[in-house]
DNA sequence: ATCAAAGTTATCATATATGATAACCAAATA
DNA sequence: TATTTGGTTATCATATATGATAACTTTGAT
């Protein structure tokens, strides 16, 4: 799959998972220690990210789907 | 999960697909269009790889496991 | 129509990933 | 023993992700 598609895949999975809980993005990025800017960007498959970036995100989404 | 224990997960991964398929860090890496020493980076861990890296490894690996 | 909250975008400085080269080590093998 | 092959490590230049700020737009509610 090429970069662009995939990175906008992921972005949509995070924005579907931060939707279910109801949490904005400014919320979302506050927990994961970013601004609300930095999300947008992600989400909108508009960076490269590494990993410790997406996992930051992932342990943050995770706690929310824990209550 | 820590982003150090994550990234050395991932390695390992590779390196047991890489394995299985008896292909070398070199041979990976070139047809990635990078160099060893980076696959060796990558295997081990020592950097916090992008989406676009991985996505390019994945794409060989699966090639590799097409056969 | 106004307001506030949510999201987007552009831009910047700084940190770091990437791609490369070269030197090195270990193991196998001729 | 000398050579080859596979892997590791240090180092460098360049590209780009990250984190931040601010201005802007969209959306929803009152």
């Amino acid at each position: 799959m090429d970069d662009k598609i995939l990175l906008e895949k992921i972005g949509d999975r995070i924005k579907d998972l931060r939707s279910h809980k109801n949490i904005s993005q400014q919320n979302l990025a506050a927990k994961c220690n970013f601004e609300k800017s930095n999300m947008s960007r992600i989400e909108a498959g508009r960076t490269n990210c590494t990993i410790s970036t997406l996992n930051k995100i992932a342990r943050n989404l995770e706690e929310l789907f824990k209550f």
